[in-house]
DNA sequence: CATTCACTATGATGACTGTCATAGACCCTA
DNA sequence: TAGGGTCTATGACAGTCATCATAGTGAATG
């Protein structure tokens, strides 16, 4: 826990909570115990205070489920469907149906304080890029690919908490069914 | 302000403050100062203290909801999903961008005390319900309704989300567009 | 008039919050 | 060996939170 890694290990710890308790539930007392991570190093580290961190652990998982997206390498506009909300559906289960999207938690709970509003909408912007640009290589309909993309999103972020609320996922099985057909409809 | 309406506008201040700051946002102090509610008769209208006026909140919001969504008398599942859409739409716009679906807010809000989570499930439930009849009676494809009610109203809580973090409500136009053209394949 | 009841006012409680100052520990470089 | 920069430990700070106890109000009832 020593050297350089503690900052990464407070950002990664963030994430989490973030995701499970929202802003207000990812204070420093709690990032700290739970990460093992000293707290008398926190301003040392993010002299921006929490919502430095806070900022940092959206940019960390934004940044990262980017790279998933781009990463999807599908045959059809269905299959990135399916790929999309799977992962979704799966983290919603390794949470055991007790965290939503760390970044959809910071759009809610920033205050007053814009730069938690803009870091999460910088995010959302970035996922839809991404995923407009997915359904474009699969074949889906060049011109109607921002909008899947778009309702994609929107209903990902929508099951995580109602699957949260119901403790089920059973959710997602609408979704994919109704948007793998939607998406279909005008591709290939 | 005097005799028996103290709770009652208490309950209603609740709710216009879980949406917009959630449930740790929704203190006592703020509801009792945005009401003008005496702060010193909190217990004596709600012994079960702060969840049981959230509680009540979500239950007063989800019955309005319900009725709005029963009242719905649309000629085309298409009209459904105009209607549905453009109601959650002009609340964002009428909260400047600066409300969630109160509902949503406390589901994510909710802490250990399942109490919350459930009451917040049950709402999404009824909603589910009463959305999927409207399909039903609109002409939709009866197999297909509890689906495109369950797309609706999750790509809505996303939309919400999503609308709130750019403080604008363009998504709604690519959601509407998408999902009357899904819900209008089969119908008819 | 006296009692009872619904309601309100005030303030104390202890826990938790973000923030920061101070001082000590560690290790690289000179 | 000495110095200096990076990190950590400890704890204080002012504030807010939910909760509750105590005491008080006024009106209706008996």
């Amino acid at each position: 826990m020593n050297r350089r890694n503690v900052r990464e290990e407070m950002i990664k710890g963030a994430v989490s909570l973030l995701a499970e308790r929202g802003v207000h539930g990812t204070s420093f007392a709690v990032v700290t115990e739970a990460t093992n991570t000293p707290r008398g190093s926190i301003y040392h580290h993010f002299p921006g205070g929490k919502n430095e961190l806070i900022e940092k652990a959206v940019d960390s998982i934004g940044g990262l489920v980017t790279a998933l997206i781009d990463a999807v390498d599908a045959a059809t506009p269905a299959d990135v469907v399916e790929v999309f909300f799977g992962s979704w559906r799966s983290a919603l289960r390794a949470s055991n149906f007790d965290g939503n999207c760390a970044v959809a938690n910071t759009a809610i709970g920033a205050g007053e304080d814009d730069s938690l509003r803009v870091a999460s909408q910088h995010v959302f912007e970035k996922w839809h890029r991404s995923l407009t640009s997915a359904f474009i290589r699969s074949g889906a309909d060049t011109s109607a690919s921002s909008d899947y993309a778009a309702v994609c999103i929107a209903a990902a972020e929508g099951a995580l908490i109602m699957g949260r609320a119901s403790r089920n996922d059973s959710v997602f099985d609408a979704l994919s069914r109704q948007l793998k057909l939607l998406v279909s409809a005008s591709g290939r």
